[in-house]
DNA sequence: AATTATTTTGACCAACTGGTAAAAGTAACG
DNA sequence: CGTTACTTTTACCAGTTGGTCAAAATAATT
C-alpha cells in the first residue's frame, strides 16, 4: 500500500521534499519556483514532476509533515507527571526545535502570516483540538493548586511565540546581539519566564 | 525640496503605499505583483511605474516608512520615567500597534523570515543602536534596583515575540480561540507576565 | 538476452512577469 | 485661449513561470 516503493522513488521523494523545505521556507509559496527546487534537488524540472503532481502538491506534503511533527510533543505531555517539569519540558522541546529545524519554523511562519490557505482546516481541526486538550489539563493542574492559575490558552501562544521568534527572526537577533549561538541564554531566560509564571 | 508636491502626486503616492502594503504583507515581495498592486490601488500598472521606479522602490519605501514608526516608541521611553511603567508602557503600546497595524507586521515579519535581505543594514545599525541604548537603561534600574535582574536584550525579544505574534499568527489565534478580539485576554496575560518578570 | 516497467530528458507552450515608449488626455497658468 | 507641465493609457516586449509530451535512457524481471 505504501505510495513510495523503489529506493529510487524512496530517494528522490526525499530529495525533493529537503529542496522544498529550504526553497519555500526561504521565499513562501509564490515566491518559490520549481526550477530553484529543481535547481537545488540537482533533478530537472519535468523530473521533479514525475515525482510530484504540481508545485503545490510539494508543499502541502510538507506542510502536513510538519504538522504531525509540531503537534506530537503536545500530545507527548505526560498529564500524570510533575506540571511544572511537563510544560517546562514541552517549552524546551519546541525551543530545540526552533534551534535545529529553523526553516520548518519558517515555512510554517510563512504560510500563516499569508493567512494559512493551505491549512486552516487542519488549524481548526487538528491543532485547535490538541490545545484544547491541553488547556483542560492546565486548569486541572491550577485548580488542584499545582501550577499556578494562568490563562492557559495565552500562556501556550506565549510558549509559541518565543520558541517561534528565535527561529524565525534569526536574522534581527543576529543583527542585534551579534553572530553566535544565542539559544543557551534564551532558553535559561525563557525558562526563568515560565517557572516565575507557573510557581504558585 | 519636498517629493510630493501636487495634490494628485500626494493623492497617488498614498494610494500606492497603501495597496503596496496589502499585496506585500500578504504574499511577501516575490509572491506579490504589480499587476495586483494596480488592481488594489485602482490605477493602471504603468500609472503605477510613474510614480514609483520599480516594484522595488514601493516595498522599500514601505519598510523604510516601517521601520521608523517601529522604533518611535522605543525611543520615547522616559529614562526618567518610572521603571515598570515606562517598560510596560511600551509593551502595551507595541501591542496596540499589533491589533491597529498588523499589516504592517505581516509585511515586516515576511522580510525578515527571508533574511531581510533588505534592511539588514537597518537592523545591524539603527535597530541595534536603539536596542542598545534601552538595554543600557534597563541594566541601570535593575543596578539601581528599581527593577528585578533580567536579560534585558531577551526581555525586548519576548515584548516583540509576543506582540509580532499577534499580528502575525492572527490566523492561528483565531483558529484555536475562534474568532473575536483576543487582544483585551493576550494584554491581560502579557502585562501579568512583564510584571512578574520585573517585579523585585 | 529480451522484454517490460520505471526514470529522465529535451523541446515546447500558454500565461504571466516587471518594465518601456510614445501618444493621448488632463490640469495649471499666464 | 493657448501653452506648458503633468498624468494616464494603449500597445508592446523580453524573460520567466508552472506544466506537458513524447522519446530516450535506464533499471528490473523473466
Amino acid at each position: 500500500m505504501s505510495k513510495y516503493e523503489t529506493r529510487i522513488q524512496k530517494r528522490n521523494h526525499s530529495v525533493i521534499m529537503d529542496a522544498g523545505l529550504k526553497i519555500f521556507s526561504q521565499f513562501g509559496f509564490r515566491g518559490s519556483t520549481l526550477d530553484q527546487i529543481a535547481t537545488e534537488s540537482g533533478l530537472s524540472k519535468p523530473n521533479i514532476l514525475y515525482y510530484f503532481a504540481s508545485k503545490e502538491a510539494i508543499y502541502e506534503a510538507l506542510l502536513t509533515q510538519l504538522l504531525a511533527h509540531w503537534l506530537k510533543p503536545v500530545r507527548d505531555i505526560n498529564p500524570d507527571g510533575d506540571p511544572i517539569e511537563e510544560i517546562l519540558g514541552y517549552a524546551k522541546h519546541k525551543m530545540m526545535m526552533s534551534r535545529l529545524y529553523p526553516r520548518e519554523s519558517r515555512l510554517y511562519a510563512n504560510e500563516i502570516i499569508q493567512g494559512a490557505p493551505r491549512i486552516k482546516d487542519a488549524l481548526k481541526g487538528e491543532l485547535r483540538e490538541v490545545v484544547s486538550t491541553l488547556v483542560k489539563l492546565m486548569n486541572k493542574w491550577s485548580s488542584a493548586g499545582l501550577i499556578r492559575s494562568v490563562d492557559a490558552h495565552h500562556l501556550i501562544f506565549s510558549i509559541w511565540a518565543m520558541t517561534q521568534h528565535y527561529a524565525d527572526f534569526d536574522v534581527q537577533v543576529q543583527a542585534v546581539l551579534g553572530e553566535g549561538d544565542h539559544f543557551p541564554d534564551a532558553e535559561r531566560y525563557f525558562e526563568d519566564m515560565l517557572r516565575r509564571m507557573l510557581t504558585v
